[in-house]
RNA sequence: GGCGAGGUAGCUCAGUUGGUUAGAGCACAGGAUUCAUAACCCUGAGGUCCCGGGUUCAAAUCCCGGUCUCGCUACCA
């Protein structure tokens, strides 16, 4: 916040994008445009700055994804790599590196942070309880393995609980521990991850950002902080048992088989990201992250908060790296009314909008800087938003077109016809007070402009800009210089009013543009044109200049700066939208949220395994809400011989009063198990899609009751 | 369920440490104008500040309770 010293380099980076498919509006209004537009201004100002992204490519949900499409992850992420970067360039978003932690570089950053922190001692490991299944060749998660309950000698405990006196354990306690993939008994594979004890830090946490940015940080941001170190920090595991991601430094002990957990590794991009980028450019990329003169800022959207805040400031201090000096999350954007969510189709994609409307035959670039313009005035800094296409039409048509777009178009228009063509002189002697007053409205714009951006606050700051234009037509309505220009012959002199008109009037153009600039980039260019300027003009230090434009200079014949919106075009989007959208069986289907389940591709079975499980037809006779749980409902199943309470995690999926007389499928010998208080007997079969969403597994015509399935 | 952030005009949002009559833009209505993309300019109408209590001379603002939205988190054999 320090005015007087300024940061000798700024290092912007915005949320890196998940490889696994294309990106909506939301994140370019979240965390890509905020970050564009402050990074421009900033290079207008000729600071030092480097703006690094690039595509996250590990994850499980990836080689999932893969499976689904009978592909695989290197393909997947081939696919989407260079799609992304394409929309963003379209859209004018100037990273200087987009960057993606598949490439080699990336994996050696990230290698290399990993094991400075373990050299350090600052990673701790748990030989945790893993057992290894030789069958099926993985190590087995806790609720894999069966054995006998040390607490209570119940044969049928799991490695994570004990059903019949509910008990937590670990899967060491368990006697006579059995796969419950192969049914052999595992072999106790010592199997290491490494943990990042977040615990170690909370004074540090505490101290940097419950101090030290309470005031500077939004709201959303400290509040979630605190809400995490309140809630009580735990060690996060660093590593896990996969094959696609980074692999371990090949000389930790115990690392072979294991990848760098994708929370971990991705962050380090924004680090390989900036090497890569001072390669390419014969820079030094050390400064950027170890110089406490360089000025770090993260844009991401409110879902990324611990990530940025908590954990990588963690690693990066332990690293011996800055820290970010902000981290201005936005909330999220809505879409005609409603969440904007993948799983539903309910979204616009970047690469639609660029399809549908950044044609040249529809406006071409400007078209972009039309998108810019709407998700920065709505842009949910304070709180979610929302995204109309009404809103859209109006906001073009009303504030682009009409104020700022007819501004220019007018200022150009009647120098041409009463000051032939030609940019006219400043008269000082025949100036009044609203020409002066005008000139100190230019100035004072730029600095309303500055001190808001600076505050990372866009969707003012671009007010601000728009008023600069509003100002201006008014200034040019009191003037009239249409008028004076018809009283030329009796009144000489009124040729130095219309001039003085006209020369303010271009002379704001050009501030227009340059403060315009960092906002809507192909517009401020485009102004560079029609006034014939070359692109250095908007530079910062230019804003509020009277002597943008050359006394006598012609410029060139007027052009439109922005179109209408017909409704036409924006009903047809609506339509669109409305179409394409899959419908929800209930309320808030939750976002195939790709969970971090590992493919198991399962190890042969004979026939007896099969044989064990007693799967019955049953009907829902009853069903309602499990309280204090958000996933849960509780079913009353009619199974022919009894009537049973099951438990199921489908509450987001479905509507209670909706399934009660569907038939399902029950596995009714699985063993009993508590949730939430509620004793479960059995398990509802369901089929998950490829969206994430539910669907129960039942006879094509409803049969009796009891009725076995083989 | 726990925690965090929000709920202010038809729409998008401001409201600083509690202080005249709660503001802006858009949309809407009326007027004026014609240089300009039926654009601009002027004027106006519009609010139970989510609900209910409390503190205070004074509450959108502070406290308590409730409710709705979004996020994080837990529950998901």
């Amino acid at each position: 916040m320090s005015t007087n010293s300024l940061p000798k380099r700024y290092l912007i980076t915005a949320a890196l994008p998940y490889a696994n498919g294309l990106k909506h509006i939301g994140h370019l209004a979240g965390a890509y445009l905020p970050a564009d537009t402050y990074v421009r201004y900033l290079r207008a100002q000729k600071r030092d700055v480097v703006f690094v992204c690039g595509s996250d490519e590990h994850g499980t949900a990836i080689p999932i994804q893969a499976t689904k499409e009978g592909t695989t992850a290197q393909a997947i992420i081939d696919k989407y790599h260079p799609i992304i970067e394409q929309n963003f360039k379209d859209l004018g978003i100037s990273f200087d590196i987009y960057h993606r932690t598949s490439a080699p570089i990336h994996h050696e950053t990230a290698r290399e942070f990993f094991k400075t922190l373990n050299d350090k001692g600052d990673l701790i490991t748990k030989e945790s309880e893993q057992y290894f299944d030789e069958t099926a060749q993985s190590f087995l998660a806790d609720r894999y393995i069966k054995g006998t309950c040390p607490n209570c000698s119940h044969p049928g405990a799991y490695g994570d609980q004990c059903e019949s006196c509910g008990k937590s354990l670990s899967p060491d306690e368990l006697i006579n521990p059995v796969s419950t993939l192969s049914g052999n008994a595992p072999i106790k594979k010592l199997t290491k991850h490494w943990y990042l004890p977040l615990d170690r830090h909370e004074a540090f946490l505490r101290k940097w950002i419950l101090e030290e940015h309470a005031n500077d940080w939004r709201a959303t941001v400290v509040g979630q902080c605190k809400s995490w170190i309140d809630g009580g920090l735990l060690p996060r595991a660093v590593t896990r048992d996969l094959d696609w991601g980074v692999t371990l430094p090949d000389d930790v002990v115990d690392g072979k088989g294991k990848v760098l957990y994708v929370w971990f590794d991705a962050p380090i991009g924004y680090i390989s990201a900036t090497k890569q980028w001072a390669l390419d450019n014969e820079k030094d990329w050390k400064p950027y992250w170890e110089s406490k003169d360089t000025k770090l800022v993260h844009f991401i959207g409110k879902d990324n908060i611990v990530f940025h805040c908590i954990i990588f400031p963690v690693m990066l201090q332990l690293h011996g790296n800055i820290l970010p000096e902000n981290v201005p999350a936005n909330e999220f954007m809505n879409l005609e009314g409603d969440k904007m969510s993948t799983s539903r189709n309910w979204k616009l994609e970047m690469e639609d909008y660029i399809n549908d409307f950044i044609k040249p035959e529809n406006g071409g670039s400007q078209m972009a800087d039309v998108l810019r313009y709407y998700l920065t005035a709505i842009a949910p800094e304070s709180k979610d938003s929302e995204f109309t296409w009404k809103g859209f039409q109006d906001a073009n048509n009303s504030e682009l077109v009409s104020i700022f777009g007819n501004f220019v178009n007018r200022a150009l228009v009647l120098m041409h016809k009463l000051c032939k063509g030609k940019v006219p002189p400043l008269h000082a002697a025949a100036m009044d007070e609203l020409d002066h007053e005008t000139i100190a409205n230019i100035k004072a714009a730029k600095e309303k402009v500055e001190k808001l951006i600076e505050e990372y606050k866009f969707r003012d700051a671009l007010f601000e800009v728009i008023n600069l234009a509003r100002i201006g037509n008014q200034y040019m309505q009191k003037k009239e210089p249409w008028i004076i220009a018809k009283t030329l012959d009796t009144n000489p002199d009124g040729q130095q009013l219309i001039d003085n008109c006209l020369h303010i009037c271009l002379q704001l153009t050009g501030n227009l543009a340059i403060l315009i600039n960092p906002f809507l980039p192909f517009t401020a260019k485009k102004i560079c044109y029609l006034l014939k300027v070359v692109d250095r003009i908007l530079d910062w230090e230019n804003a509020g200049s009277l002597k943008l434009v050359s006394v006598g200079y012609s410029l060139r014949p007027p052009e439109l700066l922005f179109r209408k919106i017909e409704d036409e075009e924006i009903c047809k989007q609506v339509e669109k939208l409305k179409a394409a959208a899959v419908h929800k069986e209930v309320t808030p289907a939750v976002e195939a949220k790709q969970e971090e389940k590992a493919i198991t591709v399962k190890p042969e079975i004979v026939f007896d395994d099969f044989a064990k499980i007693d799967l019955k037809v049953g009907t829902i006779v009853s069903a309602e809400k499990v309280e204090k749980a958000d996933k849960l409902l509780k079913l009353q199943v009619d199974l022919g011989f009894e009537v049973r309470t099951i438990v199921s995690g489908i509450a987001m999926h479905f509507d209670p009063a909706a399934i009660v007389g569907k038939q399902v499928t029950v596995v009714t010998n699985l063993a009993p198990r508590k949730m939430r208080g509620i004793e479960s007997n059995g398990m509802i079969l369901m089929a998950e899609d490829a969206v994430g969403k539910l669907h129960f597994i039942n006879p094509e015509t409803a049969i009796d009751n009891g009725s076995g399935v083989s």
